[in-house]
DNA sequence: CGGATTCTTGAATTTTATCAAGGATTGTGG
DNA sequence: CCACAATCCTTGATAAAATTCAAGAATCCG
């Protein structure tokens, strides 16, 4: 049931903001309310999951992939302000419609559970409105973390983007980034020339190690950091 | 009483966004108890209301005067995250510690609200409950509002920040800052001098007029608008 | 009034973006 | 499996934007 799985939610870690990957995994069946969720679904790479402006109909659960939040300016710049892993909750908003779209990056699985009922659900459960504010609360935290990151330089932005990464993924020699540098410089508020210049510089001082362009090594975790503030 | 004090707050100007004032006109009473209200506090300027890391013991209401919530980042940078003015509520955050400072930017007068009783009615009380949420959600869409804003160029921030400012004050012809330079700047993430030659440029494509550093009028919404993205 | 602070302006420097091109990788069809 | 096209990534040169350093003007406060 709902109340059970998602009170799995907060104890403990630092939150790979969204996600309740680790109390889900290894099992990670998804327990989020058999009857309300739908099975997962297969969506292929590049695909809309919704688009800002649609009614919010459902919260969503990425059950494997990645996918970007995104929103596009009246001038056609890009700002991607969230990228969502598995075990990752998105699509919980402060309105009835969704502030902004969301796209898969890779070929993902994704669960959806229907808005209404989680809501309705809530008025009477209260762990359920516990949950959701937990969601709502490490949405908020997320955002004010991102705000701190654009104020800071290019490089100091793509340090923290990368031990940020690190953190969020499973614990291995490489990080895996699903994503292209496209929509890391969207993220950094930066171009794609210079998140690879900055790349290149952390390599050449021996911080990182790109054995290709969607994998990084983080050698030196303190250069990282002495970056990132 | 909280509720009626609060209710003399100049009815109906455009809400700033961590208000609650849209919901609650035309009563304006934040109904989140007024038994757990003390009276409104005076608090003189650039004063500490709560700092970093504090234990979350109130939620706060602005009845006159100006707040900044900031961040003091680790090599002395500082990044203000918000302005609050009259009628907003702030305070209000993920965790049980505050996640960043307020201080006091000219004499207030603010009303403290019980945090654990205002928690604890919301147990119950639906409708508190529900206001809650609603504040949440409007810091949520406000710092992703931030997010957008950081991304732009330094007239854009520059300009996006006065139609802020004037949607948020009550209407008058001038505008009044109530914070320095130095608060702007670090509120859009630039140094002092590029506000100030910002705006002085503004003043020259007579877009604003400012009869002084803390008095705006603006002339041309059009062309704030256009930089403002 | 005088001193301190804040704001503005200018010049030089640094950072990042833009423009341009070459290299690597990926996916497709033969 | 290879060749080719398309896309993505990197690198270089130049330009634009913003910061830094410096100094002068305005404002505030005692």
């Amino acid at each position: 049931m709902l109340m059970q799985n998602l009170q799995k939610i907060e104890p403990g870690w630092r939150p790979g903001i969204a996600s309740i990957r680790e109390r889900a995994e290894p099992g990670f069946g998804f327990p989020l309310s058999v009857e309300q969720a739908n099975a997962a679904v297969a969506y292929s790479h590049d695909v809309e999951v919704y688009g800002e402006g649609e009614p919010s109909e459902y919260f969503y659960m990425v059950v494997s992939g990645a996918v970007r939040i995104y929103k596009v300016l009246v001038d056609g710049r890009r700002q991607v302000c969230a990228f969502h892993l598995r075990g990752d909750i998105f699509g919980v908003e402060a309105d009835e419609s969704h502030a902004f779209s969301a796209e898969t990056i890779t070929d993902c699985k994704i669960v959806l559970i229907k808005r209404s009922a989680v809501i309705a659900r809530a008025e009477w459960d209260k762990e359920v409105a516990r949950q959701l504010q937990t969601i709502v609360g490490c949405e908020l935290k997320r955002v004010q973390a991102h705000v701190l990151l654009l104020i800071k330089t290019a490089k100091e932005r793509v340090a923290e983007f990368l031990l940020e990464m690190a953190r969020r993924v499973p614990p291995n020699q490489e990080v895996e980034l699903p994503m292209s540098r496209q929509d890391i410089a969207d993220y950094l508020g930066l171009t794609i020339e210079t998140v690879s210049r900055t790349l290149t510089g952390l390599e050449k001082r021996d911080a990182i190690y790109l054995p290709n362009s969607r994998r990084v090594v983080l050698r030196d975790r303190g250069v990282l950091e002495m970056c990132g503030g």
